[in-house]
DNA sequence: ACCGAGTTAATAATCGTTCTAAATTAGAAA
DNA sequence: TTTCTAATTTAGAACGATTATTAACTCGGT
């Protein structure tokens, strides 16, 4: 299926209407794996739409949030970041260079699940696990 | 050992000069498991302490950050909250009450260290491994 | 093509955090 | 103990990110 297509489906499955910004905004995000913020998703789309608003995008995608569409990728700066893959993966932060990855692994999700299903937290009903991997991005040695 | 002779000792280990201030903001935050704002910190300190100002404490929390002395928990909402513990542990995220609570385990750290020595990702050294816990707060069933 | 609810744009307001510069203070040295 | 100085604190301004407001616009159903 068409990328244009998909999006276009995913706006109606939450039920909201198929407007161009909304179109723009959904499709920036899922073409960037960066984890943009909404400044920065505001200024990419701002060169071939200048009509766009920052308030826009901002609404956008706190609609898109509680919608499920789009999470927060949390970090420890004050600004926030989005990620449109809103299915069980982990964070890798690289040091230094600010960079978020995404890291898919159902190995890790399937041991995560199997631990906390031996050890009980009480009191809780866990419905996300996520693993936040920090280190120093690293060249690896040729030799 | 006493509370206060152990937190004058953290700061003299660090170089800290040992400031009215800086003694009763880390009372404060060692005292608190509820991870609490720079905000909160100043409000509970301001009762006792009314001469303290709100930029102090910003800033007395980013040199502890800075030494080690705190951390930043990751959360995603706009607002930064503090831990004075700095060794390995995960949060614990209740859905609806905002509440952040620690979570030990040893035996998890260990898991998942295994885990990425085996499931090794390119081009990061990785230092730390935190897991975010996300629920629902729940009573226990009494029977 | 028209209508109405939903959406957007522009901008003001707010919130949390950082910066600035002058006043104060801890702790080393005399 | 007093003096000295670099480190620290204070108050408030400045800043940057986000949210709120409201009038104008537009999508999609009729």
């Amino acid at each position: 299926m068409n990328k244009k297509v998909k999006i276009r489906k995913t706006l109606a499955n939450a039920g909201l209407k198929a407007t161009v910004q909304r179109l723009v905004i959904l499709e920036t995000l899922t073409d960037n794996f960066s984890h943009p913020t909404a400044e920065s998703i505001f200024k990419k789309i701002k060169k071939d739409y200048p009509s766009i608003s920052l308030s826009t995008v901002y609404n956008t995608l706190e609609v898109f949030r509680k919608h499920g569409i789009v999470r927060i990728v949390n970090t420890d700066s004050v600004t926030v970041r989005y990620d449109s893959v809103t299915d069980t993966h982990h964070h890798i932060f690289f040091e230094g260079n600010n960079k978020i990855e995404d890291y898919y692994n159902p190995e890790l999700d399937k041991l995560l699940q199997k631990f906390f299903l031996k050890n009980k937290i009480p009191n809780i009903e866990i419905n996300e696990l996520q693993v936040q991997i920090k280190g120093k991005h690293i060249r690896i040695q040729a030799n």
